[in-house]
DNA sequence: TTGACAGGCACGAACGGTCGTGCTATTTTA
DNA sequence: TAAAATAGCACGACCGTTCGTGCCTGTCAA
């Protein structure tokens, strides 16, 4: 029961990190087995199809994901500080990851290919903007926002400084990306006081 | 000496659609030259390799993208004017291709896969920053903005702001995009005045 | 205690397809 | 008619997928 499991997690690991670098679309079953030192069958055998994997890997992404950037953040102080706690964790999942964010890149991979892949990432990103928009709503009660703001402006706007801060970091290299983030960051959160 | 362009134009126009919508690497020339009504070798005789016709379709993009979205803007008074029109110009470059802005998709694409056509992407994205830094400066001159501005940081929010209309509109179809980014655009140029 | 059996797991080999890329003709154009 | 443009064909590599097989571990009857 546990060697299976040992084995499934190992690969979602790998193939997590891969389709971070190369996309969900590129990643490739034979390198994969490669890098985990399996056999391409062997490997097949836990997944049934390509697209079982990358819906899989998905999901582990999912999992890792409100691990280490939602709910830690939920443990702080409802309002700016959760808000500032989501940003600062999400920065560090992307550039984690050596590719980036995985649903960002899969965003862009998967705009234009219907599928079962693109239908379960986009119940992620739904999910992902449900969490942006409460954490708007607590930050209104917690009175660190006003009362007539709208939780999905908020989300859109927030969403869009992380997209800029995976472009600048992933592929310009930019060394003040953070400084930048930070400023637009201030004046977001100031907009919304 | 005229056939030739006039096939590689025709060539280049499906290949940037096909790119934009399956991205740049997984473009291939078969299907490419099935579009195109022509064998695979006889397209393929025009670029000799598959990495120099993904360079060649960037750099016909760049100049569809500089003729549809710079050059316009500028016709446009210097200042807020001219940032509006970018916009605007920008929305309606990324809406036209079926699978979005090109630069986006390859951005994703080749964040981590370093070559020629990665070189060649940085060299566009830079270009494309600079004309944000360009319009900002502008728009101080012409007292749009206020003198002390950071016009790193006015591309950074800028383009963040593009990326995530890109995002909604092309992967989650959501009606309120528009508005989304007009808000958050009028209170960018708010901040900024 | 042993031997037959079952299931989970991984393997190598092979399938039909498609990929990018050479070569050599043939056709079309200037 | 020379040159440019296109087609035909073949190649080696790799793709996702299927299949037969064998190892290991645990169960249960004798």
């Amino acid at each position: 029961m546990t060697k299976g499991r040992d084995t499934k997690n190992t690969i979602l690991n790998a193939g997590l990190e891969m389709a971070s670098q190369l996309g969900l679309e590129n990643m490739t079953i034979g390198v994969l087995a490669k890098e985990t030192n399996m056999s391409k069958s062997g490997l097949f055998a836990h997944f049934n199809s390509k697209v079982n994997l990358q819906i899989e890997i998905l999901k582990y992404a999912g999992q890792l994901f409100a691990e280490s950037v939602v709910v830690p953040a939920l443990k702080k102080e409802a309002g700016i500080p959760r808000i500032r706690a989501l940003v600062g964790n999400w920065d560090d999942w992307s550039s984690k990851l050596s590719g980036g964010c995985i649903f960002v890149s899969a965003s862009s991979d998967f705009s234009d290919r219907p599928g079962k892949v693109r239908e379960a990432l986009l119940r992620q990103q739904e999910t992902w903007l449900d969490s942006l928009r409460r954490m708007a709503k607590s930050a209104m009660l917690a009175g660190d926002f006003r009362k007539d703001i709208d939780c999905d402006q908020f989300a859109f706007d927030l969403y869009s400084l992380l997209l800029g801060f995976h472009l600048y970091y992933k592929l310009l290299n930019d060394s003040e990306t953070k400084k930048h983030q930070k400023i637009a960051l201030d004046r977001l959160l100031d907009n919304y006081k």
